[in-house]
DNA sequence: CTCCTTGCAAAGCCTTTGCACGCTG
DNA sequence: CAGCGTGCAAAGGCTTTGCAAGGAG
C-alpha cells in the first residue's frame, strides 16, 4: 500500500531507522480503516509473525505520534486508539451499546472549531475529538435510550 | 451546599444508604466546578477525614454514574473525571499544554448534535464531549501551535 | 562500526474485587 | 437485626521501562 511508504519514507527522513518491525506495524495501522489500537496492530501483525513484542508496537505508535505522522484518539472508557492521517480528519463516533467505531466527516466539526476560537480562544484539535452515543442500528434494535 | 442535599436525597430516594463517607464525596464533587477526578476527591476529602479509603472513592462515583446523577467524562491520555449535572450540561476544553480544564456551554454542541442525528443517525451524549486543544493563555505565551 | 531498536521481564499506575467487620435504616 | 457499605489488601489490565543482544545505516 502507497500510504505505508509516505510514513516510512516521513520516519527514514527525521532520521529515524526502518526495521521489518516497524514496517509492519505501519502497514498494520494503514490498513486499518481510521483507527487501531495498540492490540490490534499487534494482533494483525501476529497474524504473518511472531518477531514483534508488544513493547515495540507501544513505541513505534508513539514515535508515529511524536513524529506528527498520526494521531492518538482517547475514546471512551480508556480505550484509546491510533489513526493515521490518510483518510483525512475526521471525528470518531463511538457506540456506548456496540462498541462500533464510525468516522464521521471532519466538516462537521468546522463551525464548532470556529465558535471555540471566538468564544473562547481556544484552538481545538478536531483530529482528536471523540463523542459517545449511540448508533443508528443499536437504536433501532432496542429502543431510544 | 444545596445541591448535595438534592443529590444526596435522590441517592435516598433510589434505596440506597447515606453514609458519613459518600456525604463527604458527593459534597467534595458538588464543590469542584464543574469536574474532579477520583484522586481530587478523594484528596480533598481527606483535608477533613482519614476516614475515607480510594476504592470508596471509586464505588460511590460509580453509583452516581449508574444512577444518573453524574457522568463520567474521559478527557485525554487516559485522564477521567467525574461531574455532577449541577451546572447544566457543558463540554470539557482540555488543554494539552497546562492541563486546564474549561467548561463550554453546551449551547455550542446543539448544532453539532442535530447534524449528527440527521447525517449519521448518531445520537450523541453531548454531556460527555471533550475537545483538546490549547487555551488561550497557552497560545499567547508560546507561540500558535 | 556505531548506536538505535528490539525482546524480555519486571515494574508501574490506576482501578477493581474478595472478604470480614460495622453501621444504616 | 438484616444486609448494604466500608476498609484493607491483593489482584488485574494495560502501558512503560531497564538492560543486554542484535541489526540498520
Amino acid at each position: 500500500m502507497s500510504h505505508c511508504h509516505t510514513l516510512i519514507d516521513a520516519l527514514r527522513q527525521r532520521g529515524h531507522r526502518i526495521t521489518p518491525q516497524r514496517e509492519m506495524i505501519i502497514e498494520a495501522l494503514a490498513h486499518a480503516e481510521g483507527h487501531a489500537s495498540a492490540e490490534d496492530v499487534f494482533a494483525e501483525v501476529q497474524n504473518r509473525t511472531r518477531y514483534l513484542n508488544i513493547a515495540t508496537v507501544y513505541r513505534t505508535l508513539d514515535l508515529l505520534v511524536a513524529s506528527g505522522l498520526a494521531s492518538r484518539v482517547d475514546l471512551w472508557d480508556g480505550c484509546v486508539v491510533y489513526t493515521t492521517h490518510q483518510h483525512g480528519p475526521h471525528a470518531h463516533l463511538v457506540c456506548r451499546r456496540c462498541g462500533e467505531i464510525f468516522n464521521a466527516d471532519h466538516s462537521l466539526l468546522e463551525s464548532l472549531g470556529n465558535q471555540l476560537q471566538s468564544q473562547y480562544q481556544f484552538a481545538a484539535d478536531l483530529e482528536h475529538v471523540s463523542i459517545i452515543g449511540v448508533c443508528a442500528e443499536c437504536r433501532s434494535t432496542s429502543g431510544s435510550l
